[in-house]
RNA sequence: GGGCCAUUAGCUCAGUUGGUUAGAGCACUCCCCUGAUAAGGGAGAGGUCCCUGGUUCAAGUCCAGGAUGGCCCA
């Protein structure tokens, strides 16, 4: 019975990640890891709600890998991690499916629906999904307390928002005004700026030239031009640039006013009459195109504005209040009336009697028409530029004049910018760069929202006084209606119905009908998760604020911005010390993933096909965490075969030789770090440093470069120390095994972070199997500290030296074409002297791995021949027809001498008809050649070479090797145990080799008995061989255990 | 139109404050090693370091302009 649990190299690591997710679960694992540390200094993490609506993709995986690998860590280092789940569940995106799915389209369709009923719907439809969400978070190991999440649309937390909205309101920071904004017409809702940008897209829009007749010069008009006819019927004036240069030009039977920077504009040819400034039309007036709304104020001017430009259009700018927020400036400054020619649906309202109900942009070619009829239009094209879209449902916005509920974080801009510069953001680039950009243009946050599912805006109005009162708690609205509300749901229709009696005048108090932004609910959860102040004051203090968070880059305005910006406006600082920002994640050709496309990568295909840990070290480990990523489930697929395999094999391979040598940790033949042989204390160098790398890159949150750092060393234990330490472990070496065990149990610490299955599954095999003392689970430990005194940096510089000289030694018995098996006498190395005696002490190492018996430091020139050959391309235009005397020259002169001045950089000088020839060494070239004897190779200072010489000893050694070889191929065939003994029958072998080697081969593989011929019937195994121009058969009957 | 980021081998990525002949892994060819390995090693093939110009003894690296892609803003 075996000290561990034997470890397959075939591994099913899917399999496992699921035993190890019900061990978690079993027994509380995660629970445990946070209250081990609870009393601890906290290390504070926030969750970036997402919306159960939809079904999570890799972009979420992404985000979420990296949202767990930092609090893993901090737990280990000792930190109390709190992690609280969030859900976002309110917002337009929650009702666009609704609408979508009842078949509604527009507000007032939702209104005949029922709020209450589509807000129930909403209410439902935002956990829709939640389970998956779940699911996906438990399957990829995301720790984090789904049970006690926090929820946007909770009574509780809508409260905390409420009382936020009181703090600005009584320092006020709450203001409402009219303002023209993007507003989506399908919605039925104005846009915040960030939403706005999420919806830019190039698109076709009417390019029309309309003619104003201007009043009392029939004939003559104001040239006009616009993008927007439909803006057209709300025209009450035009705007010129006072210093900009206006002609006015002659064209057939008309006479046209325009900039004359944009004459361009015109079609044919013209004439020039009148050329005046800008200012000099100011005043002027012309006759209305359209007349559909009364109007009381003087209107239909000319008026100077300095917003215009003579970068494209006319120079004359269409000027139409309601729809424009320059217009609405200019409307206010001359007191011109806002022609409110539309309705809220983003259709004309009756008075515009022809396209009356039609949607605005539909009328567009209508109007366009209409002018053409009437003779007012010079020309229509079209224009192609970026246009702002709604977000969610692709409808064009228009701008258009509304009122609105502002937070004036524009007052506050430099705190925000203040308190920007104390946030480490990673990458740092985006402090100063994109969110920096963005206070520095901050203007004040555009609240509400004329919606239905949301966190409602807690302003009551009087009818008769006008008097208003925003309401900072439940307890507030109660006192204030007189009546009980505990059961009352905080959202619409219900709380529409809760009216307060004016305290001013004794009127009725409605509430303002419009929700919040939802950017505000998430930006809220500092305060809100923990329904502060009503409750948990004393957590929300110890939780705020946090030590990290982490979204993807298209958070910068979103959460990012509403965190900080709540943060700074109601305490001072900022709500997060460190920003993680996630580049985001591409399909594998480097597109954008969108359903759209139907390119995005359904995360469960690749947990299905490769796991967890692999998808996560993929993630963590392929590219630095801002940048753009290109996702497959191929990639995902190398990292396993090239880390994870490498790892396991490692362990497998420990475990298989500690259970045969029945070896466990804490062994008191186990010698002290000193006492071991150089490659242990080299591993357990490198090993130490590797500590060092990772916590540092932790702490520093790189994962990337840690994650790197693990593999590489990975890389080096498996293929260095275990291929140059096999032998020991097979003969039972104590050290060995200790040093290996030290390697393995520190690996599972440094990736309990990053592979926490992987690490988990080791951890309970190799730790917690053997010592009863050990945490239950590696969750539980402590992460590993670096011991200084084990880094031995000479001795590392030594290894990779042994290191080189081997590959160099491997490549110049390639060159030999002498196979590694067959040994060879002399290992001849050339290098700096000071580098002889450290390469001396590991030489053992090297002549192992390069199966030679005896190394030797020679100079270059013992083992190779230098050859020097002139650069005809460079010493030709110089030397002309002295090239050639100079190559009979080189013919004669001593090429070793010449070779080595020129390899150390030096010029060489020869004696040319008399004459002194300095080549210099980028004008000559040294070739290697091999001399009679040996093989090499050269790099840099360094010449390596191997005795080519077989002996009739050397090749009798080889031949036993094959023999050996080929009987453990044999044995590896018939799928026998390490452990199991075999009699041996080899036939076609010369004596000689058997009388030297017998017992070596015997040993080799394990047998009892060796014997020469074919050997009897009942062999295990039996193979035909051709070895070394003989023909050979070789046999194995296995033994069976008495 | 502006800001930020990216662009290095067929693919995924390294490349320090400028410094020899620009690297690794995957895939490909040949050879080798294997008493853990789905691994590993050697050799080969594969590069306009996005382009143009500049600074410098020296530029993948610094500067300017441009291209392409992405994100953000107007």
């Amino acid at each position: 019975m075996g000290v561990f649990k034997p470890v397959s190299p075939r591994v099913d690591f899917k399999a496992q990640e699921a035993n190890v997710l019900a061990f978690w679960k079993a027994k509380g694992i995660f629970e445990k890891s946070v209250e081990q540390r609870r009393g601890a200094e906290p290390w504070v993490f926030y969750e970036g709600p997402p919306t159960a609506n939809g079904l999570p993709h890799i972009g979420h995986v992404l985000t979420r890998v990296y949202k767990d690998i930092f609090p893993r860590y901090h737990t280990m280092k000792g930190r109390y991690v709190f992690r609280k789940a969030g859900w976002d569940t309110h917002g337009l995106p929650v009702e666009i499916e609704v609408e979508k799915e009842l078949g509604l389209s527009g507000k007032r369709q939702i209104e005949e629906y029922g709020v209450a009923e589509f807000n129930r719907l909403c209410r439902e439809s935002v956990f829709r999904y939640v389970e998956k969400w779940r699911e996906l978070t438990d399957r990829i190991g995301f720790w984090i307390d789904m049970d006690h999440p926090y929820i946007t649309m909770d009574n509780a937390y809508i409260e905390t928002v409420w009382w936020i909205l009181k703090t600005f309101w009584d320092r006020d920071l709450l203001y409402r005004d009219y303002k023209v904004v993007p507003y989506c017409p399908r919605c039925g809702t104005p846009l915040a700026d960030h939403e706005v940008s999420l919806g830019y897209a190039q698109t076709e829009d009417p390019s029309v030239f309309v003619k104003f007749p201007v009043t009392d010069e029939p004939g003559t008009y104001f040239l006009v031009w616009t993008t927007t006819p439909w803006t057209l019927p709300g025209n009450v004036a035009l705007a010129v640039g006072g210093d900009v240069d206006y002609v006015k030009v002659r064209q057939a039977d008309d006479t046209y006013v325009l900039a004359k920077a944009r004459l361009e504009v015109l079609d044919g040819d013209y004439e020039v009459v009148e050329e005046f400034k800008g200012r000099a039309l100011v005043g002027r007036t012309y006759t209305p195109l359209f007349r559909f709304l009364p109007v009381e104020q003087e209107y239909a001017y000319v008026v100077a504005a300095d917003f215009v430009s003579t970068e494209d259009g006319t120079g004359i700018v269409h000027i139409a209040p309601a729809f424009g927020a320059e217009d609405m400036e200019v409307a206010r400054e001359h007191g011109l009336p806002v022609l409110m020619t539309v309705s809220g649906e983003g259709t004309f309202v009756p008075e515009v009697k022809p396209w009356a109900g039609l949607f605005v942009k539909d009328a567009d070619p209508l109007i366009t028409e209409e002018l053409r009829r009437r003779g007012l239009l010079y020309k229509a094209e079209t224009y192609v530029h970026t246009y702002p879209f709604c977000w969610r449902c692709k409808t064009p916005l228009l701008y258009y004049a509304r009122t609105s509920w502002y937070i004036r974080t524009r007052r506050h801009k430099e705190n925000l910018l203040r308190a920007n510069r104390e946030i480490n953001w990673v990458p740092e680039h985006i402090r100063d760069g994109r969110f920096g950009n963005w206070l520095e243009n901050n203007v004040d946050w555009a609240l509400s929202r004329e919606r239905y599912w949301g966190t409602p805006l807690p302003v009551w109005e009087c009818d008769s006084c006008g008097e208003h009162v925003c309401v900072g708690s439940l307890r507030e609205l109660e006192e204030r209606a007189g009546e009980d509300l505990s059961e009352l749901d905080l959202h619409r229709p219900y709380v529409d119905a809760i009216t307060l009696p004016c305290q001013a005048c004794g009127g009725t108090m409605r509430r303002h009908p419009e929700v919040i932004d939802v950017w505000f609910d998430s930006g809220a959860m500092p305060y809100a998760q923990w329904h502060y102040p009503f409750e948990n004051r004393e957590t929300f203090e110890e939780q705020y604020p946090a030590d990290f968070v982490c979204e993807a880059v298209d958070q910068t305005r979103g959460w990012f911005y509403s965190l900080h910006a709540i943060s700074t406006l109601l305490h001072n600082r900022p709500a997060f010390k460190n920003c993680v920002v996630l580049g985001l994640v591409l399909d594998e050709g480097g597109r954008k993933m969108s359903k759209s496309q139907g390119n995005v990568v359904d995360p469960w295909e690749v947990l299905d096909e490769h796991g967890a840990d692999a998808v996560r070290w993929y993630l963590l480990t392929s590219a630095p965490p801002w940048a753009e990523r290109r996702f497959s489930a191929r990639l995902v697929g190398e990292v396993v075969r090239q880390f994870m395999l490498t790892l396991w094999n490692t362990y497998a391979f420990f475990v298989t030789y500690a259970n045969i040598e029945g070896w466990r940790p804490g062994s008191p033949g186990v010698p002290a770090v000193e006492g071991r042989p150089a490659l242990d204390r080299w591993l357990l160098s490198e090993l130490n440093l590797l500590v060092e790398q990772v916590d540092g890159a932790l702490a520093a949150f790189d994962a990337t470069s840690g994650g790197r750092a693990i593999a590489a060393f990975v890389e080096r234990l498996s293929n260095w120390y275990v291929r140059r330490a096999r032998r020991r472990f097979w003969e039972g070496d104590e050290a060995a095994f200790a040093t290996l065990y030290e390697a393995l149990v520190t690996l599972t610490k440094l990736l309990a972070p990053y592979t926490p299955f992987l690490a988990e599954a080791m951890w309970q095999n190799l730790v917690r199997s053997v010592s009863e003392g050990a945490p239950e689970s590696v969750h539980l430990a402590d992460f590993p500290a670096a011991d200084r005194a084990l880094v031995d940096e000479e001795l590392n510089a030594a290894m990779r030296l042994v290191q080189r000289v081997v590959r160099l030694g491997l490549a110049a018995r390639n060159r030999a074409g002498i196979k590694v098996r067959q040994p060879l006498a002399e290992l001849a190395v050339a290098c700096p002297r000071e580098e002889q005696e450290p390469l001396r002490a590991l030489a053992e190492l090297v002549l192992d791995e390069l199966n030679v018996k005896a190394l030797r430091f020679v100079a270059p020139e013992e083992v190779v021949a230098y050859r020097v050959k002139l650069n005809p391309a460079r010493l030709g235009p110089r030397l002309g027809p002295k090239l050639k005397a100079l190559r009979a020259a080189l013919q004669g002169a001593d090429h070793t001498a010449l070779g080595r001045a020129l390899r150390a950089g030096e010029p060489i000088v020869l004696e040319v008809d008399g004459e002194s020839v300095t080549v210099a060494p980028d004008e000559a070239s040294v070739e290697v050649e091999p001399i009679p004897g040996y093989a090499a190779a050269v790099e840099g200072p360094y010449t390596v070479a191997v005795a080519t010489e077989i002996t009739d000893e050397l090749r009798r050694e080889g031949m036993a090797r094959e023999l050996a070889r080929h009987l453990n191929q044999l044995r590896k065939e018939a799928e026998l145990e390490l452990t199991d003994r075999v009699e041996v029958w080899l036939a076609g072998v010369p004596d000689d080799v058997l009388a030297e080697h017998a017992d070596y081969v015997r040993r080799e593989a394990l047998a009892v008995r060796l014997e020469t011929g074919e050997g009897p019937d009942d062999v295990t195994a039996r193979k035909a061989l051709r070895v070394n121009g003989l023909n050979i058969t070789v046999a194995i009957r296995k033994v069976e255990a008495k």
